[in-house]
DNA sequence: CTGAAAGCGCTAACAG
DNA sequence: CTGTTAGCGCTTTCAG
């Protein structure tokens, strides 16, 4: 279990530490020989550098902290794939941190970082009114910070999002369109602003492109029986002939609700969800989706990142990324 | 951006760098006066050591390093819960790597990983069949390694495993129990050596339990429509009255199939599943499931790798955690 | 109780 | 072309 250092492939090979360091990193003031011979002796014995030792002598970890709500959930798992996909390429690690929804963890792992464990911080912060010193604390000590997808609109970074209310928008003109008039909102009960903001599409549509008198809005449980129960009511007492689920889960409870009460879809009732990973999809070939460009989302706030931590170009300019709405038709096989 | 490290402090307070270290690890051979001014800046300052000194010095990281396939997937996410739960209660930081699959990026990550970035290794193997040069490097750095979920049995390292080929015949046996005279394994084709574990579990209880003269295995397709087709035709042709998926997707699109042919579950056809975040279960309140233990697969693997880092106990045993078996029944509302 | 100094592994400025 | 040396920030002897 000997420790492979430079040091000890100076000792090996009668050079200097310094010289072997200069080989390693391909010097030109180093001789094609000797080079050769560290290569040959490095490769032989798996030589890594230590990453503290680099880390510390550089003032750079080569890690960027990503910062999220949690892992059970589509989104961000496909947000993450994005961000490994740019550290892969640009020889970058990642380091993952959950707040699960608590903004005194936020805190506590912000200020863990603050002093170089990482160059840089992806974050998607858990409470978008909160006041934010700690991320203050970031740009004071000059650690780079990208927010995305849950950002706050008064901090000055860049940040990366995607068009939730223009897409609840064109996603509720799409059911007006093909002739709903009667639409419901299915919000999710726990207080994302998200929800928010895509109801706030959903509002702006009926009132520009819809006759309904008034928006019909239902917020679920989030405990999947007691969402079947309130959905089921809400189909029976006001029998809406268009959907519009705030998120997978909704649709998929809908659509159970509506094989139970049978209504066809999309014959009596048309349903259209924000989805991820299509499992909603799965389950009738007619549901129309909306989809967040979630993987790109973490690329492009990766690509940010790192942008700004090579202090390539400014650090400043937000990107708001488009979500894309898929229109099935049913595939009768 | 003042860098507020040890040297700093001590020249605020006009005290040696090596008495500000030893109040700040709260020595019993400093005297309280100091101590309470040494704690009061380094609050004030919001001082945090330098994690690559810290590490450099005392030659470990307080990092493990998370290497699996990918993170679009359920199990995975649930497991990534786990082990953060670990390290958050411990103290320790996540490096995440995804293989995609691939056994040459295994290689070369875990080969970033030998000279001391992380002070552990979490892993699921991408081939389990592959040689492992590069783990026994792990091995002879003296570098902890833990197998989970996908393991190298010819591997001596720790593994945290599920009991997927007792779980297969549970389920099976299951379906023999309720009724089932004919039962489908529906296989999924990527190359997954758990797909043959589960099929093995179903053979051994057709064999053991039931009638059925021979067992019907389905190869389904990677791609969502190919994978209705396939099964599609063969819910026609064979006309089994139960159905045993062998992962979660399989069961949804299953059901569609049918939906489109008319036929009723659970009193045509049942079906029980793999499943780990229940998506399918929404889908029909029948459906049973088998439910891996992801969570505290991640959560067991984490603790074992920090128990064999600490040194406490032995660096040997291997883990099963059982699965899950949840019969749902229809709840008329 | 406090300070001076060495060294973890690496890189770079300075010498030759 | 190669070697000597200082120093990144921290902890820990060893001295006082």
């Amino acid at each position: 279990m000997n420790k492979i250092n430079i040091k000890y492939l100076a000792r090996e090979l009668n050079l200097a530490i310094s010289t072997v360091s200069r080989a390693l990193r391909d010097s030109h003031e180093i001789s094609p020989e000797t080079k050769a011979k560290v290569f040959a002796l490095a490769k032989r014995l798996n030589y890594q550098p230590n990453a503290s030792a680099s880390g510390l002598r550089a003032q750079q970890t080569k890690m960027i902290a990503v910062v999220i709500p949690d892992m059970v959930n589509d989104f961000f798992s496909l947000v993450i794939s994005g961000i490994e996909k740019v550290t892969q390429e640009q020889d970058y690690h990642i380091l993952l941190y959950f707040t699960h929804g608590d903004h005194a963890l936020e805190v506590s792992f912000i200020n863990t970082l603050v002093n170089g464990r990482v160059d840089g911080v992806l974050l998607s912060i858990t409470d978008e009114n909160a006041n934010n010193e700690h991320l203050e604390q970031l740009n004071i000590k000059g650690i780079p910070l990208v927010l995305f997808d849950r950002v706050n609109e008064r901090m000055d970074n860049v940040k990366v999002t995607s068009d939730n209310y223009e897409s609840a928008a064109t996603a509720t003109k799409h059911l007006i369109d093909t002739g709903c008039e009667k639409i419901a909102y299915l919000k999710v009960d726990r207080n994302i602003p998200v929800g928010t903001i895509r109801m706030n599409g959903y509002l702006e549509a009926l009132e520009k492109h819809s006759k309904q008198k008034s928006p019909l809005i239902l917020e679920c449980p989030n405990d999947n029986d007691e969402a079947f129960t309130v959905i089921h009511k809400m189909l029976q007492s006001e029998k809406p002939d268009g959907i519009f689920a705030s998120v997978e889960k909704l649709a998929v409870i809908c659509y159970r609700v509506c094989e139970q009460i049978q209504l066809r879809i999309p014959e009596d009732i048309k349903i259209i969800s924000f989805s991820n990973l299509q499992t909603a999809a799965l389950l009738n070939p007619s549901l129309t989706t909306i989809t967040q460009p979630a993987f790109d989302i973490g690329e492009t706030a990766a690509k940010e990142l790192l942008r700004i931590i090579k202090k390539k170009g400014s650090a400043k300019g937000d990107v708001v990324l488009k979500s894309r709405l898929i229109e099935r038709r049913s595939t009768s096989k």
